[in-house]
DNA sequence: CCCTTTTCACCTAGGTGGTAAGAT
DNA sequence: ATCTTACCACCTAGGTGAAAAGGG
Protein backbone atom coordinates (compact mmCIF):
# COMPACT_ATOMS: atom_id res chain seq x y z
CA UNK A 1 0.00 0.00 0.00
CA UNK A 2 2.86 2.34 -0.06
CA UNK A 3 2.88 3.87 -3.52
CA UNK A 4 -0.54 3.85 -2.88
CA UNK A 5 -0.83 6.09 0.25
CA UNK A 6 1.86 8.25 -1.77
CA UNK A 7 -0.20 9.13 -5.05
CA UNK A 8 -2.59 9.99 -2.48
CA UNK A 9 -1.14 12.04 -0.90
CA UNK A 10 0.44 14.22 -3.62
CA UNK A 11 -3.51 15.05 -4.02
CA UNK A 12 -4.53 15.61 -0.46
CA UNK A 13 -5.80 12.79 0.82
CA UNK A 14 -9.91 12.31 2.44
CA UNK A 15 -10.86 9.92 4.90
CA UNK A 16 -15.06 10.18 5.26
CA UNK A 17 -16.22 10.19 8.44
CA UNK A 18 -19.50 8.99 9.28
CA UNK A 19 -21.89 8.37 12.20
CA UNK A 20 -21.72 4.69 11.90
CA UNK A 21 -18.23 4.60 10.82
CA UNK A 22 -16.26 3.86 7.87
CA UNK A 23 -12.61 2.52 7.35
CA UNK A 24 -9.76 4.17 5.98
CA UNK A 25 -8.80 3.68 2.28
CA UNK A 26 -6.12 3.23 1.41
CA UNK A 27 -5.98 0.63 4.73
CA UNK A 28 -2.76 0.99 7.58
CA UNK A 29 -0.53 -1.70 7.15
CA UNK A 30 2.61 -2.54 8.62
CA UNK A 31 5.54 -5.25 7.90
CA UNK A 32 7.12 -5.85 11.31
CA UNK A 33 10.33 -7.46 12.29
CA UNK A 34 13.16 -7.54 15.02
CA UNK A 35 10.53 -8.14 17.53
CA UNK A 36 11.19 -11.09 20.22
CA UNK A 37 9.23 -14.13 18.31
CA UNK A 38 8.07 -15.46 21.71
CA UNK A 39 7.31 -12.50 23.62
CA UNK A 40 3.88 -10.90 24.07
CA UNK A 41 2.76 -7.40 21.63
CA UNK A 42 0.24 -5.69 21.44
CA UNK A 43 -0.50 -3.28 18.65
CA UNK A 44 -2.28 -0.24 18.07
CA UNK A 45 -2.71 3.13 16.46
CA UNK A 46 -4.31 6.58 17.66
CA UNK A 47 -4.68 9.86 15.55
CA UNK A 48 -3.03 13.03 16.42
CA UNK A 49 -4.41 16.70 15.15
CA UNK A 50 -1.26 18.04 12.85
CA UNK A 51 -2.10 21.51 13.71
CA UNK A 52 -5.21 23.55 15.83
CA UNK A 53 -6.84 24.81 12.35
CA UNK A 54 -10.39 24.17 10.91
CA UNK A 55 -10.36 23.97 7.16
CA UNK A 56 -13.02 24.71 3.92
CA UNK A 57 -12.05 23.33 0.74
CA UNK A 58 -12.11 26.31 -2.05
CA UNK A 59 -13.97 24.26 -5.29
CA UNK A 60 -11.97 27.50 -7.68
CA UNK A 61 -8.86 27.22 -6.67
CA UNK A 62 -9.13 23.55 -5.88
CA UNK A 63 -7.22 23.76 -2.67
CA UNK A 64 -7.94 23.53 0.95
CA UNK A 65 -7.55 27.04 3.03
CA UNK A 66 -7.11 27.55 6.89
CA UNK A 67 -10.42 28.81 8.35
CA UNK A 68 -10.24 29.63 11.83
CA UNK A 69 -9.20 27.46 15.24
CA UNK A 70 -9.83 23.88 15.60
CA UNK A 71 -13.07 22.86 17.11
CA UNK A 72 -13.06 21.12 20.61
CA UNK A 73 -10.58 17.65 20.23
CA UNK A 74 -12.63 14.96 20.37
CA UNK A 75 -12.53 12.45 22.98
CA UNK A 76 -8.98 10.73 22.43
CA UNK A 77 -8.96 7.07 21.17
CA UNK A 78 -7.25 4.50 20.74
CA UNK A 79 -7.65 1.74 18.48
CA UNK A 80 -6.17 -2.00 19.63
CA UNK A 81 -5.22 -4.29 16.81
CA UNK A 82 -8.20 -7.09 17.03
CA UNK A 83 -5.17 -10.16 17.36
CA UNK A 84 -3.22 -8.00 20.03
CA UNK A 85 -1.80 -9.53 22.46
CA UNK A 86 0.06 -11.86 20.07
CA UNK A 87 3.74 -13.31 19.76
CA UNK A 88 6.31 -11.57 18.03
CA UNK A 89 6.55 -14.34 15.54
CA UNK A 90 2.47 -14.35 14.89
CA UNK A 91 3.02 -10.51 14.43
CA UNK A 92 5.81 -10.86 11.82
CA UNK A 93 4.60 -14.02 9.91
CA UNK A 94 2.89 -11.64 7.72
CA UNK A 95 1.59 -8.10 7.07
CA UNK A 96 -0.64 -6.84 9.81
CA UNK A 97 -3.74 -4.79 8.47
CA UNK A 98 -5.69 -2.35 10.48
CA UNK A 99 -9.31 -2.76 8.23
CA UNK A 100 -11.06 -3.08 11.34
CA UNK A 101 -10.53 0.44 11.79
CA UNK A 102 -13.33 2.84 11.66
CA UNK A 103 -13.60 6.74 11.80
CA UNK A 104 -16.18 8.46 12.96
CA UNK A 105 -17.87 11.88 13.76
CA UNK A 106 -20.26 11.28 16.46
CA UNK A 107 -18.47 12.43 19.93
CA UNK A 108 -20.73 10.20 21.32
CA UNK A 109 -19.97 7.06 19.31
CA UNK A 110 -20.31 3.74 21.45
CA UNK A 111 -18.73 1.70 19.13
CA UNK A 112 -15.47 2.30 19.79
CA UNK A 113 -14.36 3.48 17.50
CA UNK A 114 -11.89 6.59 16.42
CA UNK A 115 -13.09 10.10 17.11
CA UNK A 116 -12.58 12.76 14.64
CA UNK A 117 -13.28 16.21 13.69
CA UNK A 118 -14.60 16.89 10.20
CA UNK A 119 -12.50 19.25 8.21
CA UNK A 120 -9.42 19.00 10.54
CA UNK A 121 -6.26 17.07 9.55
CA UNK A 122 -4.83 13.94 11.28
CA UNK A 123 -1.65 11.52 11.18
CA UNK A 124 -2.00 8.13 12.23
CA UNK A 125 0.50 6.64 14.78
CA UNK A 126 1.21 3.38 15.13
CA UNK A 127 2.26 1.77 18.15
CA UNK A 128 4.22 -1.41 19.32
CA UNK A 129 3.74 -2.41 23.07
CA UNK A 130 5.92 -5.01 24.53
CA UNK A 131 3.95 -6.86 27.20
CA UNK A 132 6.61 -6.67 30.11
CA UNK A 133 6.08 -10.04 31.97
CA UNK A 134 8.15 -8.82 34.93
CA UNK A 135 6.07 -8.62 38.38
CA UNK A 136 7.45 -4.17 38.20
CA UNK A 137 6.94 -3.99 34.87
CA UNK A 138 4.95 -0.68 35.39
CA UNK A 139 8.82 0.59 36.45
CA UNK A 140 9.86 -0.10 32.44
CA UNK A 141 6.39 1.15 30.88
CA UNK A 142 8.00 4.10 28.90
CA UNK A 143 10.94 1.79 27.35
CA UNK A 144 8.56 -0.71 26.39
CA UNK A 145 6.91 0.79 23.63
CA UNK A 146 8.03 2.14 20.17
CA UNK A 147 5.88 4.41 18.08
CA UNK A 148 5.57 5.34 14.19
CA UNK A 149 4.65 7.83 12.22
CA UNK A 150 4.50 8.03 8.27
CA UNK A 151 3.89 11.16 6.88
CA UNK A 152 2.21 10.22 3.56
CA UNK A 153 -0.58 8.71 5.82
CA UNK A 154 -1.91 12.49 7.02
CA UNK A 155 -5.41 13.17 5.89
CA UNK A 156 -8.18 15.49 5.78
CA UNK A 157 -11.70 13.60 7.57
CA UNK A 158 -14.74 14.79 5.50
CA UNK A 159 -18.15 13.74 5.21
CA UNK A 160 -18.35 13.86 1.65
CA UNK A 161 -15.11 14.41 -0.68
CA UNK A 162 -13.86 17.91 -1.77
CA UNK A 163 -11.20 17.14 -4.23
CA UNK A 164 -12.43 15.31 -7.20
CA UNK A 165 -9.51 13.76 -8.07
CA UNK A 166 -9.38 12.47 -4.62
CA UNK A 167 -12.85 10.85 -5.32
CA UNK A 168 -11.72 9.37 -8.84
CA UNK A 169 -8.40 7.63 -7.20
CA UNK A 170 -10.65 6.18 -4.35
CA UNK A 171 -13.26 4.83 -7.09
CA UNK A 172 -10.11 3.39 -9.24
CA UNK A 173 -8.12 1.33 -6.39
CA UNK A 174 -10.50 0.67 -4.15
CA UNK A 175 -12.06 -3.02 -4.64
CA UNK A 176 -15.54 -1.83 -3.21
CA UNK A 177 -15.71 1.29 -5.44
CA UNK A 178 -15.64 -0.50 -8.45
CA UNK A 179 -19.35 0.33 -9.25
CA UNK A 180 -18.63 3.69 -9.79
CA UNK A 181 -15.71 2.97 -12.74
CA UNK A 182 -16.87 3.38 -16.14
CA UNK A 183 -13.82 2.52 -18.79
CA UNK A 184 -11.97 0.11 -18.36
CA UNK A 185 -8.69 2.00 -16.72
CA UNK A 186 -6.50 -1.06 -15.86
CA UNK A 187 -7.05 -1.72 -11.83
CA UNK A 188 -4.30 0.51 -9.33
CA UNK B 1 -29.09 -23.11 19.51
CA UNK B 2 -29.58 -25.92 21.85
CA UNK B 3 -33.51 -26.88 21.20
CA UNK B 4 -32.61 -26.61 17.20
CA UNK B 5 -29.46 -28.75 17.95
CA UNK B 6 -32.11 -31.02 19.39
CA UNK B 7 -34.63 -30.98 17.02
CA UNK B 8 -32.20 -32.30 14.46
CA UNK B 9 -30.44 -34.85 16.53
CA UNK B 10 -34.66 -36.19 16.80
CA UNK B 11 -34.46 -36.46 12.98
CA UNK B 12 -29.86 -37.75 12.89
CA UNK B 13 -28.07 -34.70 11.97
CA UNK B 14 -26.28 -34.79 9.01
CA UNK B 15 -23.19 -32.27 8.32
CA UNK B 16 -21.46 -31.53 5.20
CA UNK B 17 -17.75 -32.17 4.47
CA UNK B 18 -16.23 -31.11 1.48
CA UNK B 19 -12.67 -31.00 -0.34
CA UNK B 20 -12.31 -27.28 0.32
CA UNK B 21 -13.92 -27.45 4.19
CA UNK B 22 -17.56 -26.70 5.38
CA UNK B 23 -19.24 -24.95 8.18
CA UNK B 24 -21.36 -26.88 10.38
CA UNK B 25 -24.94 -25.76 10.45
CA UNK B 26 -26.56 -25.60 13.54
CA UNK B 27 -22.84 -24.18 14.97
CA UNK B 28 -21.61 -24.93 18.15
CA UNK B 29 -21.69 -22.11 20.53
CA UNK B 30 -21.10 -22.21 24.21
CA UNK B 31 -22.08 -20.02 27.06
CA UNK B 32 -18.61 -19.65 29.65
CA UNK B 33 -19.15 -19.48 33.48
CA UNK B 34 -17.10 -19.70 36.75
CA UNK B 35 -13.58 -18.81 34.82
CA UNK B 36 -11.40 -16.72 36.35
CA UNK B 37 -11.66 -13.25 34.93
CA UNK B 38 -8.07 -12.51 34.92
CA UNK B 39 -6.65 -15.67 33.95
CA UNK B 40 -5.58 -16.86 29.97
CA UNK B 41 -7.53 -19.51 28.76
CA UNK B 42 -7.67 -21.45 25.27
CA UNK B 43 -11.20 -22.83 23.61
CA UNK B 44 -10.44 -25.24 21.25
CA UNK B 45 -12.65 -28.30 19.73
CA UNK B 46 -11.83 -31.59 18.63
CA UNK B 47 -14.16 -33.90 17.14
CA UNK B 48 -14.31 -37.94 18.15
CA UNK B 49 -15.53 -41.08 16.49
CA UNK B 50 -18.51 -42.07 17.88
CA UNK B 51 -17.88 -46.16 17.12
CA UNK B 52 -15.69 -48.36 14.94
CA UNK B 53 -18.50 -48.13 11.95
CA UNK B 54 -18.89 -47.19 8.34
CA UNK B 55 -22.73 -46.52 7.45
CA UNK B 56 -24.78 -46.02 4.82
CA UNK B 57 -28.56 -44.63 3.97
CA UNK B 58 -31.54 -46.95 2.98
CA UNK B 59 -33.12 -45.12 1.06
CA UNK B 60 -36.14 -47.44 1.64
CA UNK B 61 -35.89 -47.64 5.12
CA UNK B 62 -35.40 -44.00 5.82
CA UNK B 63 -32.73 -45.09 8.09
CA UNK B 64 -28.69 -45.49 8.57
CA UNK B 65 -27.63 -48.81 8.32
CA UNK B 66 -24.07 -50.19 9.68
CA UNK B 67 -21.98 -51.36 6.39
CA UNK B 68 -18.55 -52.58 7.74
CA UNK B 69 -15.79 -51.25 9.70
CA UNK B 70 -14.74 -47.84 9.45
CA UNK B 71 -12.20 -46.84 7.51
CA UNK B 72 -8.90 -45.57 8.05
CA UNK B 73 -8.96 -42.64 11.07
CA UNK B 74 -8.45 -39.26 9.75
CA UNK B 75 -4.93 -37.20 11.01
CA UNK B 76 -6.90 -35.78 14.59
CA UNK B 77 -6.68 -32.66 13.99
CA UNK B 78 -7.90 -29.80 17.10
CA UNK B 79 -9.44 -26.36 16.13
CA UNK B 80 -8.45 -23.85 18.06
CA UNK B 81 -11.25 -20.75 18.84
CA UNK B 82 -9.21 -18.02 16.93
CA UNK B 83 -9.83 -15.50 19.91
CA UNK B 84 -7.55 -18.09 21.82
CA UNK B 85 -6.10 -17.17 24.27
CA UNK B 86 -8.14 -14.01 25.78
CA UNK B 87 -9.10 -13.49 29.73
CA UNK B 88 -11.61 -15.41 31.29
CA UNK B 89 -13.59 -11.98 31.70
CA UNK B 90 -13.48 -11.68 27.60
CA UNK B 91 -14.84 -15.29 27.27
CA UNK B 92 -17.69 -14.93 29.51
CA UNK B 93 -18.39 -11.46 27.66
CA UNK B 94 -21.03 -13.30 25.56
CA UNK B 95 -21.88 -16.29 23.85
CA UNK B 96 -18.49 -17.74 22.19
CA UNK B 97 -19.46 -19.35 19.05
CA UNK B 98 -17.31 -21.62 16.67
CA UNK B 99 -18.46 -20.71 13.58
CA UNK B 100 -14.57 -20.42 11.57
CA UNK B 101 -14.36 -24.30 12.29
CA UNK B 102 -14.77 -26.00 8.96
CA UNK B 103 -15.12 -29.60 7.97
CA UNK B 104 -13.04 -31.61 5.16
CA UNK B 105 -13.26 -34.76 4.01
CA UNK B 106 -9.55 -34.49 2.20
CA UNK B 107 -6.96 -36.41 4.13
CA UNK B 108 -3.87 -33.94 2.45
CA UNK B 109 -5.77 -31.02 3.46
CA UNK B 110 -3.57 -27.48 4.14
CA UNK B 111 -5.86 -25.28 5.10
CA UNK B 112 -6.08 -26.79 9.21
CA UNK B 113 -9.57 -27.74 8.82
CA UNK B 114 -10.87 -30.87 11.09
CA UNK B 115 -10.81 -34.16 8.81
CA UNK B 116 -13.47 -36.50 8.91
CA UNK B 117 -14.44 -39.61 7.07
CA UNK B 118 -17.55 -39.68 5.38
CA UNK B 119 -20.42 -41.91 6.26
CA UNK B 120 -18.68 -41.97 9.68
CA UNK B 121 -20.21 -41.12 13.43
CA UNK B 122 -18.66 -38.39 15.30
CA UNK B 123 -18.93 -36.33 18.43
CA UNK B 124 -17.90 -32.92 18.60
CA UNK B 125 -16.01 -32.30 22.07
CA UNK B 126 -15.06 -28.90 23.77
CA UNK B 127 -12.13 -28.58 25.98
CA UNK B 128 -11.00 -25.32 28.11
CA UNK B 129 -7.12 -25.12 28.77
CA UNK B 130 -6.34 -22.67 31.35
CA UNK B 131 -3.48 -21.22 30.56
CA UNK B 132 -1.11 -21.53 33.74
CA UNK B 133 1.70 -19.15 34.23
CA UNK B 134 3.88 -21.08 36.83
CA UNK B 135 7.30 -21.74 35.68
CA UNK B 136 6.64 -25.62 35.97
CA UNK B 137 3.17 -25.49 34.49
CA UNK B 138 3.70 -28.98 32.69
CA UNK B 139 3.29 -30.84 36.15
CA UNK B 140 -0.05 -28.71 36.66
CA UNK B 141 -1.00 -29.94 32.78
CA UNK B 142 -3.46 -32.68 33.60
CA UNK B 143 -5.73 -30.50 36.01
CA UNK B 144 -5.59 -27.48 34.04
CA UNK B 145 -8.26 -28.27 31.43
CA UNK B 146 -11.27 -29.67 31.42
CA UNK B 147 -13.51 -31.14 28.47
CA UNK B 148 -17.47 -31.10 27.52
CA UNK B 149 -18.87 -33.43 25.33
CA UNK B 150 -22.69 -32.75 24.11
CA UNK B 151 -24.47 -35.45 22.84
CA UNK B 152 -27.13 -34.02 20.59
CA UNK B 153 -23.98 -32.45 19.06
CA UNK B 154 -23.28 -35.67 17.67
CA UNK B 155 -23.18 -36.40 13.73
CA UNK B 156 -22.86 -38.13 10.49
CA UNK B 157 -20.51 -37.11 7.71
CA UNK B 158 -21.82 -36.64 4.52
CA UNK B 159 -20.86 -35.40 1.16
CA UNK B 160 -24.53 -35.19 0.14
CA UNK B 161 -27.70 -35.13 2.63
CA UNK B 162 -29.27 -38.48 2.53
CA UNK B 163 -32.24 -38.08 4.93
CA UNK B 164 -34.41 -35.70 2.97
CA UNK B 165 -35.74 -34.39 6.34
CA UNK B 166 -32.25 -33.02 7.28
CA UNK B 167 -32.21 -31.38 4.18
CA UNK B 168 -35.55 -29.55 5.04
CA UNK B 169 -34.55 -28.59 8.21
CA UNK B 170 -31.19 -26.62 7.72
CA UNK B 171 -32.60 -25.09 4.69
CA UNK B 172 -35.81 -23.75 7.20
CA UNK B 173 -32.88 -22.84 9.93
CA UNK B 174 -29.84 -21.74 8.06
CA UNK B 175 -30.23 -18.18 6.89
CA UNK B 176 -27.65 -19.06 3.89
CA UNK B 177 -30.24 -21.53 2.38
CA UNK B 178 -33.00 -18.88 2.62
CA UNK B 179 -32.51 -19.22 -1.77
CA UNK B 180 -33.75 -22.67 -0.99
CA UNK B 181 -37.50 -22.14 1.09
CA UNK B 182 -40.81 -22.08 -0.95
CA UNK B 183 -43.72 -21.24 1.22
CA UNK B 184 -43.86 -18.68 3.89
CA UNK B 185 -42.96 -21.45 7.02
CA UNK B 186 -41.97 -19.19 9.89
CA UNK B 187 -38.59 -18.93 10.19
CA UNK B 188 -37.52 -21.47 12.85
C1' DC C 1 -24.91 -48.92 -7.50
C1' DC C 2 -23.12 -45.86 -4.24
C1' DC C 3 -20.67 -42.09 -3.17
C1' DT C 4 -17.97 -37.75 -4.42
C1' DT C 5 -16.85 -33.63 -7.04
C1' DT C 6 -17.82 -29.54 -9.55
C1' DT C 7 -20.47 -25.80 -10.85
C1' DC C 8 -24.23 -22.75 -10.15
C1' DA C 9 -28.12 -19.56 -8.77
C1' DC C 10 -29.39 -17.55 -4.73
C1' DC C 11 -28.70 -15.99 -0.50
C1' DT C 12 -26.28 -13.17 3.89
C1' DA C 13 -23.23 -9.59 5.33
C1' DG C 14 -21.15 -5.58 4.68
C1' DG C 15 -17.99 -1.87 2.17
C1' DT C 16 -18.41 1.91 -1.87
C1' DG C 17 -19.61 6.88 -3.60
C1' DG C 18 -23.82 9.26 -5.56
C1' DT C 19 -27.72 11.85 -4.60
C1' DA C 20 -31.08 14.56 -2.53
C1' DA C 21 -32.81 16.23 1.55
C1' DG C 22 -31.75 18.19 6.00
C1' DA C 23 -29.30 21.22 9.31
C1' DT C 24 -27.00 25.38 10.80
C1' DA D 1 -23.51 28.96 1.60
C1' DT D 2 -21.53 25.19 3.74
C1' DC D 3 -21.55 20.97 5.74
C1' DT D 4 -24.04 16.61 7.30
C1' DT D 5 -27.31 12.78 7.07
C1' DA D 6 -30.04 9.05 5.20
C1' DC D 7 -30.87 6.12 1.68
C1' DC D 8 -29.64 3.77 -2.48
C1' DA D 9 -27.67 0.85 -6.39
C1' DC D 10 -23.72 -1.60 -6.99
C1' DC D 11 -19.99 -3.89 -5.63
C1' DT D 12 -16.76 -7.68 -2.77
C1' DA D 13 -16.63 -11.83 -0.12
C1' DG D 14 -18.28 -15.91 1.05
C1' DG D 15 -22.00 -19.49 2.92
C1' DT D 16 -26.22 -22.50 0.96
C1' DG D 17 -28.30 -26.95 -1.32
C1' DA D 18 -29.50 -28.47 -6.23
C1' DA D 19 -28.12 -30.74 -10.09
C1' DA D 20 -25.29 -32.96 -13.16
C1' DA D 21 -21.10 -35.06 -14.01
C1' DG D 22 -17.36 -38.04 -12.37
C1' DG D 23 -15.21 -42.25 -10.14
C1' DG D 24 -14.65 -46.85 -8.43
Amino acid sequence: MGSLWEEFNRLGTEMIVTKAGRRMFPTFQVKLSGLDPLADYVLLMDFVPLDDKRYRYAFHSSSWLAAGRADPAAPGRVHFHPDSPAKGAQWMRQIVSFDKLKLTNNLLDDNGHIILNSMHRYQPRFHVVFVDPRRDSERFAHQNFKSFSFPETQFMAVTAYQNHRITQLKIASNPFAKGFRDGDPEPW
